[in-house]
DNA sequence: CTTCCACAATCAAAATTCTCATCTATCGAT
DNA sequence: ATCGATAGATGAGAATTTTGATTGTGGAAG
């Protein structure tokens, strides 16, 4: 999955590249127009992220040539605060989306996903293992040596969030962060909750993967030692 | 509620002043830590936005100071990016929350209303009024004329943004941005879901407020004349 | 070794959200 | 005027999430 950034702030471009590696994308980064026209004409790239202000050439000029060449690749455009207004002219000449600066990573990062979505591309997750376990987390089922079991969204999120931190253990707090976002009230018993949903499939699945208790402390994943 | 930013970027400071303002809090902007320290212990804010990088004395200074003097007004430290470590820093010498450069003013906004809220303020959300009806969103509940009736939470959003539009009218896409987020996949039924359980709740109080479908564009509230 | 207490687990029930099937309304084309 | 197509409405039920009550458990304090 290769993105192309265009982008002459070289501060923004690099942190953008940053957290586009950390998420499994490969990236590449020009800082101006010209460049970022003749990279983008290159037909490599899943995705455009294009600075609507750049020396040379600016985004939507990039985006109006590529589009005139029948390229059909998702483009994201990045907006500055006071170029509203170019938003319409953006999506006119064939932009997915926009985002205006400041952004959040997340919110890009899902502007990304969705932007491919909607061109029809497949959004590579990479099934998600430890041990015996197999999750496939955009259609949520956990499979254990062929044996699978239907995960509802919040289990899912739940213990992707334990695989992903691996033997690390997570806190409850870390929990109600991921599933039910920082300013939610959300209840401790709600994660005890979810726990124990996980457990029960688990069993069923006879899988021989634990989900730990650390007293006050939080959660982890264990092999069973045989 | 009054709000001190203390920011030297003058033009972030004047952008989060625009974002808070518009929220209805007033704002004091001061741009170096000196001058913020004086501000932040007059202790009339509810709440300090502190950038940590500051010339004069930096954000944590400011922090400990106010802390020292046994004030215990919610502080949320903002951080560039880099500062990470000075995360923890910020968080032992009492402050409420940081937020990392860049952020969306959706997410900082949050944030503020989490850290008032830990600190037991009252988080004013005055009730939003439109005709007969009046909704109070905290708790969701909507009123007429004395009769009252409970909302759902979903039930609540909508009717929420059907009010702030006002007389405009508000598309389907619009409301599953606000409702379910801009990259969810969620069908065009469920609004008119809830616009037909919104309906049911406003036909039980017997409002003279209805909320008009304009076919293939969306759905306004109006005010039945007599 | 007990007692106590905070933390944790679990179950059942309630509340909310989402899905699906079916029905109705509107509008343009014939 | 009728037909067909598209958009919207609604009820019922399923799935998911949340709440509350209850029970269990480990470890600190006596």
């Amino acid at each position: 999955m290769r993105i192309l950034i265009v982008e002459d702030e070289e501060h923004l471009a690099e942190a953008l590249s940053q957290i586009l590696k950390k998420n499994r994308y490969s990236v590449d980064v020009v800082h101006d127009g010209e460049d970022g026209l003749d990279y983008a004409l290159s037909g490599i790239y899943d995705l455009l992220l294009l600075d609507i202000m750049l020396p040379g050439m600016d985004g939507i000029s990039i985006l109006k040539t590529v589009r005139g060449k029948g390229m059909d690749v998702p483009v994201i455009l990045l907006t500055a605060k006071g170029e509203i207004p170019d938003k319409i002219a953006g999506l006119d000449h064939g932009a997915d989306d926009y985002v205006a600066k400041p952004f959040s990573s997340d919110e890009l990062l899902a502007r990304i996903r969705a932007a491919m979505r909607r061109k029809g591309e497949v959004v590579p997750e990479d099934a998600l293992k430890f041990g015996d376990l197999e999750l496939n987390a955009s259609n949520p089922k956990l499979t254990v040596r062929g044996k699978e079991i239907k995960l509802n969204p919040k289990e899912s999120e739940l213990l992707e969030l334990l695989i992903l931190r691996k033997q690390a253990v997570t806190s409850k707090e870390q929990i109600i962060e991921k599933l039910w976002g920082f300013d939610s009230e959300a209840e401790h018993n709600n994660v005890e909750v979810y726990i124990s949903f996980l457990r029960k499939k688990l069993k069923f699945l006879a899988s021989d993967t634990r989900i730990t208790t650390i007293r006050s402390v939080g959660y982890v994943l264990e092999e069973d030692r045989e």
